[in-house]
DNA sequence: ACTAGTTAATAGTAATACTATTATATTTGC
DNA sequence: GCAAATATAATAGTATTACTATTAACTAGT
């Protein structure tokens, strides 16, 4: 699976010119995912990855034009990939039960790196959607922004586990709701594991997040 | 119950200069609330909340270090505030499951004014803990922040919640990560049905928020 | 009324976010 | 195969922001 040809489309209002149209944008890509991981959203600047790349501020510039939509795109690609893992992985499946069960699985689970996608490490931007990813979308321009489609992705994945619930349970009220909660609550407990631990009852190593949400969700739809 | 002698008791750490120990204290408590509400947390800084209370920036720097710090402390505020209003009405009852659906109607409800902190707009504030709160403690610094006690107001209430689920159900394993999935669960649905509907199920003027995490809560505990 | 201590305003500096302009490749048409 | 057109990147800025050092003014106690 080394090397294939798959490829995450991102919708192009999300760039101003595409990163993957050349090795400095492909490098732009995978060097922010360290660099975010290592300083934070806050401490991370163009001028830092410019210098981290043997390039400089004003070239990153002309690929997205501040960080902000930096981070966007990582988040859009993040979904889109998430999404397409699972079409992949439900799409095998007959019961919406197991459907629910994959999705569940895949979205709350530790992330192995994906060798389809070589610039991109999905170990440390699912980091970065777990800690950063708030961050996008908690701000003042964020009604115009879903109007440009710049949360599509993600809004796409929730749409589809929704499916699954109502064909689980055509009746029930709340899918979306469901969902989202599960999706954002696996993260933040996540979060609160590594570091606010009081707010959590995560014993290092175990799958307590999975089974957490997994009892969550079924029990709810009974 | 106006002009009682109720004091939100800060610890001296999350400040540099008790705000209320003064008049220009209160007004940069007060107006920053308004202006973080105004302007988002991003755009808001220490000059223009100088400018917006006949003072200057370097003023407002005698009372908070930064502007991270000054959310930190309304954060604090607010959780030591909602600490004492779960603290008092679930006082009055026996039923552990009765003061688990106080709590959580404390929690989720819209919030109403409180006429005993004259210079706090509460309705405010609680739009600033959905809309900016978790922008606190998502930063590189949050472990040193956490062991000087930066989020202990929080911890306390999940604590306080989590005790009564124990009450309810001694068995419960997860009893503070059921307990944070909700409150921050019920703060971003409120988000996100203002600015991102996709996302969840919640229609206008309805009270599908409470009767979600209500639902969710007493069937997983059952 | 004097002075020690507290508080606030002035006037900075360093870093950041972003932009206008210039230089250097690369591509394309003929 | 070469010049013109286009794409790309680097230089050199500016405006704003976050923060600080210093000075001025006010207050309280004796």
């Amino acid at each position: 699976m080394e090397n294939s040809n798959l490829q995450i489309k991102i919708r192009s209002s999300l760039f101003s010119k595409d990163p993957e149209s050349s090795d400095l944008g492909r490098d732009i890509i995978s060097k922010s995912i360290e660099m975010i991981n290592l300083l934070g959203f806050e401490s991370f600047t163009f001028k830092k990855l410019g210098a981290a790349i043997g390039s400089n501020e004003s070239s990153v510039y002309r690929y997205f034009s501040n960080k902000h939509m930096l981070l966007v795109y990582l988040v859009n690609w993040y979904w889109s990939w998430m999404d397409y893992k699972i079409v992949l992985e439900t799409s095998k499946l007959n019961k919406a039960e197991d459907k629910i069960k994959m999705s569940i699985e895949l979205l709350v689970a530790d992330i192995k790196q994906d060798s389809n996608f070589s610039f991109i490490n999905e170990v440390l931007l699912n980091k970065i959607i777990i800690t950063e990813s708030s961050k996008a979308y908690h701000t003042k321009d964020v009604d115009n922004e879903n109007e440009k489609g710049f949360y599509k992705t993600y809004k796409q994945v929730v749409q589809r586990v929704s499916d699954f619930i109502l064909e689980y349970n055509p009746k029930y009220e709340f899918p979306h709701m469901l969902v989202s909660t599960i999706i954002e609550g696996a993260h933040q407990q996540r979060y609160f594991a590594e570091h606010l631990p009081a707010l959590t009852d995560v014993e290092k190593g175990q799958n307590n997040i999975i089974r957490f949400y997994t009892n969550l969700i079924i029990s709810t739809l009974k």
